[in-house]
DNA sequence: TAATTATAATTGCATTAACAACTAATTATC
DNA sequence: GATAATTAGTTGTTAATGCAATTATAATTA
């Protein structure tokens, strides 16, 4: 009797996904970031000037997870920030040189990642995938 | 100007799992167990007396998090570890009563939240996800 | 204007996770 | 049978996360 697995999609996502973000966060080591690290630097460096509400928001991360995250890159010298002058509750995000710069580096490593991603199963069926969490996603409420 | 969007794949996994996974975890909050406790259970359940890396296997989690879930699951006393006979390194798990009622009821509870999720895209499109989840998933390698 | 409500950010606590280093027991090899 | 290599499990460190509670400021309303 073979045993019946778990077959749930929550439980399917996240196996699947930690497979996909530690094959990443292999590739992202020599430039001392993490996937979830790059992830917001690359919407600091999308939208310059954005304040850390936005920024949880685009990056599908609720504000305290997104704050520590912006720490580090502020730690790493990555990122800089500036106190809103019309709203002194908030701070704007600014990349400096240094971010911008690995910005770039990472992005490129990314698309070679999703590349690679691709290869494993057919560039339709990644589409497709795509476009299947994209549109579950869209329906389910932020938390 | 729209800002673009981060388009990979891992994080577009990312962001969906925690929200799907987030949905159940509110649901499951009347049994005191997490999305993840209840995977490791569902599996020392579905298969009596495995020992800890057989379950990490199944559960697509690696030993130590395993482990320590275990733990978890023990200290509420849900499951019991025996020692191997024939190996005195490992343990094998099993379940105990408690383990075994609560394994029914949230098994339940997950169907109707799977359902829940098919009703937001349609059930055609929810397997298609599906297979191509674990399409993915067989053709990378664990970590 | 004063009092209330809402909001941006922070802090604290608990969980899950990856990875490396370690211990103890088993298996393989000489 | 002794030594070496492998394997099951544990421990420590760091990171990401969720949620609740808190602080400071802003916006609303009485």
């Amino acid at each position: 009797m073979t045993m019946q697995e778990l077959d749930s999609i929550g439980f399917l996502l996240g196996s699947t996904y930690r497979r996909v973000s530690n094959m990443f966060a292999a590739r992202l080591k020599e430039y001392d970031i993490t996937p979830e690290q790059w992830g917001i630097l690359y919407y600091v460096c999308a939208q310059e000037g954005m304040n850390q509400k936005e920024l949880a928001t685009y990056a599908y991360k609720d504000q305290p997870t997104t704050a520590r995250i912006l720490d580090v890159l502020h730690r790493k010298g990555l990122i800089q920030k500036e106190i809103d002058r019309h709203d002194r509750r908030a701070f704007l995000v600014y990349p400096n040189e240094a971010g911008r710069e690995l910005m770039k580096k990472v992005h490129a490593l990314e698309a070679q990642h999703n590349e690679e991603m691709t290869k494993l199963i057919t560039p339709e069926h990644m589409e497709q995938l795509s476009q299947l969490l994209h549109e579950l996603r869209s329906r389910l409420e932020p938390s």
